[in-house]
DNA sequence: TAGGCCATCTGGTCCT
DNA sequence: AGGACCAGATGGCCTA
């Protein structure tokens, strides 16, 4: 938890610099992920025709049916167009910023591993696998409280007989959910 | 080699 | 206006 900490505010530190540095693109790219932006001055032109997603909202526009709708998609383009001077800017800081998002969820999601019991053998679990057997798990100790039995028997009583919850989940450690919620 | 999982980038939408 | 959140696209890595 403490390194998690340390390292959180390690990384805010580097984020804040490659933003602040003088208004310019850091080369992120360098730092192992994949920029869709290898060449740092591209112009927004540019990146209208190499995003993927560009194309795919471009597409879109295209696509759009009735003329208020096409009106409405040109004016969204056009607002575009004119703040696109910082666009660059603006995209890497966004870019930034979702990163860190998504290592705040990544990190929810080892604190959550945490609470989920596996068996030692077994390897790390997926993001959905992880949803999927708190979701269990939390169920098992639901029926465990409304039982009223001792916890330690019951588990043991569904050691013997298979253990099935009230969603038809058959509780499996190993992270396979036989059967669907 | 195909399929699963994941990180990253991106544009759109909603909220403050 | 800017940030948070979301979903789609893409490419890399790993395993059966």
């Amino acid at each position: 938890m403490e390194q998690n900490l340390q390292f959180q505010s390690q990384l805010d530190t580097f984020l804040l610099d490659c933003t602040a540095a003088s208004g310019q693109l850091s080369p992120w790219s360098s730092f192992g992920c994949q920029s869709m932006f290898p060449d740092a001055q591209l112009t927004f032109t540019d990146l209208d025709v190499q995003s993927p997603g560009a194309q795919g909202a471009c597409l879109g526009e295209a696509e759009a049916s009735s003329s208020e709708e096409a009106l409405e998609v040109s004016k969204r383009r056009a607002r575009r167009l004119v703040t696109h001077q910082p666009y660059k800017v603006q995209r890497h800081a966004a870019n930034i910023r979702e990163r860190k998002r998504m290592l705040s969820i990544n990190s929810a999601f080892e604190e959550l591993r945490c609470h989920v019991p596996t068996f030692p053998y077994e390897k790390r679990l997926s993001k959905i696998d992880t949803l999927r057997l708190a979701i269990a798990y939390i169920a098992l100790l639901r029926e465990i409280l409304m039982s009223g039995c001792d916890p330690k028997s019951y588990v043991d009583e569904c050691m013997k007989n298979g253990y099935k919850n009230q969603t038809n989940a058959i509780w499996n450690t190993s992270g396979e959910l036989i059967g669907t919620f």
